[in-house]
DNA sequence: GCCGTACTACGATGCCTATCGTAGTAGTCG
DNA sequence: CGACTACTACGATAGGCATCGTAGTACGGC
């Protein structure tokens, strides 16, 4: 075992993601169809940095936010590493605009069109 | 009563069709988040044209269709009216386009990327 | 070494939905 | 009128999913 891998510790810590090849368009569009999930998408894609689970403050239990996180992630969306106690999340911007060019942008924009629209142009 | 409007027999086959303003995107992006349904639109733009619902050979019973059908039509993406004995289906593309700029051509070359790259090229 | 923080996993529940089959209604054509 | 076509409505079923609560695991600081 030359190459004698010293597998970083499988540490039961690493979250499965789909490579770019793997992502499908049903399953980002069932992604975004939901409206926690698509607030969720809409703050990261403002910050364009990653930010912990704990940082969005969903009407909802931690339970049902770490499903939601779950969807983004299992459907290509975001990313998702640990560091240290905390959980990051990052739109993958990249792999999404190479599959689907300007799909993400145009949901954004709509999302942003129909907020203020709906009048919640105040924030939340 | 100058109008008189003559109600023009309710006759019951009247479908309910979101007006502009009532259209959701989370409501647009769940109606398309269904492959047979994306499938169904991606024909409709690609004829530009009205359609009926028979024209569509989709590998599920009568009764499971016209259910797709109502959700196209429930959430604003498609129109639907009678002409004799048959339903025909057209793309609500203005409306879509007026309330999404860009969003309804980003998901159809999506879906036109995708198929492509998982080999459906060759029809089926 | 112990505790607090951050997040997960598991089990349960209720709703939504995709699917089917059967029966029924509207329109057209003979 | 009568048959045929096109589509709907209704009822049933099974699976998915958003939600919760509780219990557990990993990391970092004291």
């Amino acid at each position: 075992m030359t190459t004698a891998a010293p597998a970083p510790a499988p540490s039961s810590r690493d979250l499965p993601h789909p490579v770019r090849g793997e992502i499908r368009l049903e399953a980002v569009l069932h992604a975004l169809s939901d409206p926690m999930r698509l607030q969720v998408v809409r703050e990261l894609a403002a910050v364009s940095d990653e930010l912990s689970c704990s940082h969005f403050d969903l009407p909802v239990t931690k339970s049902t936010t770490t499903h939601h996180f779950r969807v983004l992630r299992e459907s290509g969306v975001i990313r998702q590493v640990y560091r240290g106690t905390a959980k990051m999340n990052g739109l993958r911007r990249d792999d999404l605009d190479g599959l689907f060019p300007g799909l993400l942008d145009s949901v954004l924009a709509a999302a942003a069109a129909q907020a203020v629209r709906l009048g919640s142009v105040a924030v939340r």
